[in-house]
DNA sequence: GCGACAG
DNA sequence: ATCTTGTCGC
């Protein structure tokens, strides 16, 4: 069945996860209010590589030091909004699943680049076309700033995917990467 | 066997 | 991910 959202899901908040490299790892997690989009918590945690970059076995890598540093918010976010992928993953289950089920948080999946195959959603702001990999929907291409390559959003642990695409959409009121996922990489760059 | 492969 | 200048466009 379809992941879902528990009833009554209506998040306000949401937190933006990413990891900076350098010496060590540098683990970020912001927390947004969505109704202005200011940060309202962050936590940054440093990491030794604990694991190689392999594809399809991105959360061994990346996710370690992300749940250290969600342990370090005040409060937790109603959702999290991961880099990377969540169902549009080649086993179906991407970084965004991970997260989501592991903390028990309601969690998409926001790549910049796609595993599967999709056709160019319109240019508009807004527009999607399905995400197929292995002739299964399992995401979608979706167009958050006119003109500008698509993000590919999927589920991740208890949203479905239209809640998610909405979700991306609002966190994407000027450019093209959610300002969840803008904050974090700022503060894993140090900033 | 060869190429592709989230960040 | 990260290394990096200028350049085109709103």
């Amino acid at each position: 069945m379809e992941p879902r959202p528990p009833a009554g899901f209506a998040p306000r908040t949401a937190a933006g996860l990413d990891v900076g490299y350098g010496e060590r790892l540098t683990a970020a997690v912001c927390v947004l209010d969505l109704a202005t989009l200011d940060v309202v918590d962050q936590a940054v945690v440093q990491a030794d590589e604990s694991f190689p970059y392999v594809p399809g076995l991105f959360a061994f890598r990346e996710l370690p030091p992300q749940l250290a540093a969600l342990g370090r918010l005040d409060t937790p976010p109603d959702v999290l909004v991961c880099d990377g992928q969540g169902l549009a993953h080649p086993r179906r289950f991407g970084l965004a699943c991970h997260a989501g089920v592991l903390t028990g948080i309601p969690s998409i999946g926001v790549g910049k680049t796609a595993l599967g195959e999709f056709e160019p959603p319109g240019p508009r702001r807004g527009a999607w076309t399905p995400l197929v990999d292995g002739g299964e929907v399992v995401g979608r291409a979706l167009r958050t700033r006119a003109g500008v390559k698509p993000v590919f959003v999927s589920t991740g642990h208890l949203v479905d995917l239209d809640t998610a695409t909405d979700l991306v959409l609002r966190l994407t009121p000027r450019y093209r990467l959610p300002e969840t996922t803008r904050q974090a990489d700022r503060l894993s760059r140090g900033r």
